[in-house]
DNA sequence: GCCAAGTTACGAATTTAATCGTATTTCATC
DNA sequence: GATGAAATACGATTAAATTCGTAACTTGGC
């Protein structure tokens, strides 16, 4: 329910990265681009380069005690999440939250999905 | 519920062209600049040359048969907003649907947000 | 202390998005 | 059919994102 402002939206490019991070933890280069690489073609100094440049947007910590440096979120998934909901429903929904979920909804086809948003909304309920 | 390939992805200021064209319906530039030009100082050509670029990219559609073409949005908004949703929920959400519900749902702060949310689940649980 | 392997730093190239100035075209009106 | 206002077309510029090659640096093991 808080309201930060978010002050940066990472790239696509930076998003996957702090998916890595923030599935792994904190990492070192060398960790965070075996485990891209595994899906993607990408450069070891790609991804130096980009954890470089997101450091300087502060997007990143590093712990440069060690000789490779160990990154990590600066930000946590949620917060993040939330700011990129955010930016899409002002964007695209007109501001409206619920025109967002709506959509959401309608577009969900997994019966697993439903069953989730359906509990979810069940313990909204209850209150 | 159906399930297409929303082939591209517009980017920022494509979709502020798209949604004055969802809300206008048809337009020329002209037409389009006025309103765009009322929130944020934009030229006239700048407005031209991204919508003859989106007309490239078959974004939208432009009737040529007056001097002054006439745009029109090729993709529903609906279409274009549950493109967008999938888009950030595979890159943000881990495919989770439920998961961007949640978080979209932690983060209305208003209370009519909240209400009209409860009134569509409510209509989704009467099936 | 030297060296090779591994790491960071740096800089350049490429691509895409966004912006707008200028040139060209169109057409209603005279 | 000339002309000027308004439109499109075109090209150039700027900025950001992405990529990666190469140089420089660090350090454990010899």
């Amino acid at each position: 329910m808080a309201h930060d402002n978010s002050p940066v939206k990472p790239t696509e490019a930076e998003l996957t990265l702090l998916n890595v991070l923030w599935k792994m933890g904190p990492a070192t280069v060398r960790q965070v681009h075996d485990v891209v690489s595994a899906t993607q073609k990408t450069g070891y100094t790609t991804v130096l380069k980009i954890l470089q440049i997101m450091h300087e947007k502060t997007l990143v910590i590093r712990d440069e005690s060690n000789r490779a440096h160990v990154y990590a979120a600066a930000n946590s998934q949620t917060h993040t999440q939330t700011s990129l909901i955010r930016d899409l429903i002002s964007k695209a929904f007109g501001g409206s939250t619920s025109k967002l979920v709506m959509r959401a909804i309608d577009d969900s086809t997994s019966t697993q999905e439903i069953n989730d948003i359906r509990q979810l909304l069940n313990s909204l309920e209850k209150q």
